[in-house]
DNA sequence: GTCAGGTCCAGTGACCATTCATAGCCCTGA
DNA sequence: TCAGGGCTATGAATGGTCACTGGACCTGAC
């Protein structure tokens, strides 16, 4: 007959998964030494300690592993029961928190907020930019509620356990080369093999983007490129092709505006392509959910037509 | 991310089980006046009603019907990660409520509370008096951990669902007579038809003692006794029979100490029997409840034995 | 009318987050 | 090797908020 509080619980679910005090602090807008009277309370109340001293941070204990689980499934509980008297009242209102690479957030959800914002009233819809790895822990512990992602060929992403994947879109990589690049000419498909000797740019090491780039030039052209510039900037990749003479292989959505300077084309023989993946948490969203999951594939669609 | 006060959720756990306001506030320690707050701040934090007034009471809208389900799952959810918990620590410690009717309490419960209070020092185990219909909401609810009731042959008690239920204790049900009865010479088994005449006491109408001893006079005597007496009450029974040279039928375990006014007798023919049946929350115990359960069913052997 | 059940309101006490200060640990640089 | 600064967690004091109590009040049933 222990009453828990589910804030204190959500304390330290957060802390299983954010590791120091002051990392769940941040996440859930207190001070430090809140959180730390936080767990010392719940710790009294279930008489056994739940975390240990580790260097300077702390550590859960057996214990504290077992009950953060635990919490983590009450929390669900508590989400799913939320998400069921919402979607039993009907009203689409409330706050839905989106995360996505930019290109995604450029010409899905950016569009997708405006149309909501005008069609209806009662819903608030929040995006942020956030690289996939600081996106999946925010969205597995409910600060996020839909992520936008991406996977190129030949990189599948990890699949998380617990998080619904879906891909709502899929597109060619284009080549983006100077307006007065000698292969530029034409405008039709260009062979790979002629950019062998170009300087390349592409996004980070480690990135799908940048390992996509490699295995392309590799496979279809038959050569490693050299790939003197990484960004993961698509208007900073842009600007090195008009500025600096580089080229770029790019997925569609990211291709700048029509630009005199810029030539884009096609690359000749196996197209490259890569996935947009939605990411959201494996339970039934309530109506606010639902409604911008609606009119993201919606968007998705006239994409793909488009 | 609504961090539900479990608290308020149990309020209306209680509410949909109790119905009326003032019972959960007795049930749970507060004032009404209490419990009607909570319920008001649920009801801000819902968004909806979760009440409406029915007469000069409430009744919990579909909402509230809905939420109070989801409530039970989230609190029998906490109740397992307690258990777990406790059951990590390993310590035997806590409080056990126990009810049960007269003579499960004194020939199981007491001894089991004696010998516990000598082994175990931490912990703690209240015994309650309750008829079973008051009990089996008090179990589900959670005030009560273990209940002892009793089933008559032929009439069954109705199973609740999401109750553990198991048969501890199977006797007879012995004849009491006065010592100078005319049937009582001798000590042999004594036929019932030879008792078609006399004055019977037997629990209350609708009890299953009360209907067990109607069908055994019907069907092993061929006749309808002159149930005269009605009392619950094992020592009343006892005191009709010895006072007021009634007889009696009454299980073992309720039977009273060697007394020479009384005579015991065993029935001739088909012995008619009784069960003590033991009711549990269908869940995993705590280490406190597992150490009771352990006790009980020990006692359980040995009253069996005897 | 009277009673039972529920709600509203003002007052009070407990609890909880903040601030500020302290203590331990790690890394760095002399 | 040691001193120091930064990082992390904790403790004490304070102030605000929240929730329960007690009482007045309302409504519906008998």
């Amino acid at each position: 007959m222990v009453d828990w509080d589910l804030g204190r619980l959500r304390v330290l679910h957060e802390l299983a998964e954010r590791r120091t005090l002051g990392a769940v602090a941040a996440a859930l807008g207190y001070t430090p030494s809140a959180i730390s009277q936080q767990l010392a309370t719940l710790e009294r109340e279930v008489g056994q300690p739940l975390t240990e001293k580790a260097g300077r941070g702390v550590r859960l204990t057996e214990a504290g592993r077992i009950l953060a689980e635990r919490a983590g499934v009450l929390l669900a509980g508590a989400e799913a029961a939320a998400a069921e008297l919402a979607s039993l009242s009907g009203e689409v209102r409330g706050t839905v928190r989106a995360g996505g690479l930019q290109s995604a957030t450029r010409h899905l959800l950016i569009p997708v907020l405006e149309q909501l914002q005008r069609e209806q009233d009662g819903l608030r819809l929040e995006l942020t930019d956030l690289e996939l790895e600081q996106a999946l822990p925010e969205l597995r512990l409910g600060s996020l509620d839909l992520v936008i992602s991406d996977e190129y060929d030949g990189h599948p992403r990890p699949r998380p356990a617990a998080l619904r994947y879906e891909v709502i879109h899929d597109e060619p990589l284009r080549l983006v080369l100077p307006a007065d690049h000698p292969r530029a000419a034409g405008g039709g498909p260009v062979p790979l093999e002629l950019l062998r000797e170009d300087v390349w740019v592409a996004a980070a090491a480690g990135t799908g983007h940048h390992a996509s780039v490699v295995a392309t030039c590799r496979a279809v052209g038959g050569f490693d490129p050299d790939l003197r510039h990484r960004s993961n900037d698509a208007d900073v990749q842009v600007e090195l092709v008009r500025s600096a003479g580089a080229v770029a292989l790019m997925p569609v959505l990211a291709l700048p505006a029509a630009d005199p300077a810029l030539a884009v084309r096609d690359v000749a023989g196996a197209a490259v392509r890569r996935r947009l993946v939605l990411l959201t948490r494996d339970a039934p969203p309530g109506p606010a959910l639902a409604a911008v999951l609606a009119a993201l594939a919606e968007r998705a669609r006239r994409l793909a037509r488009a």
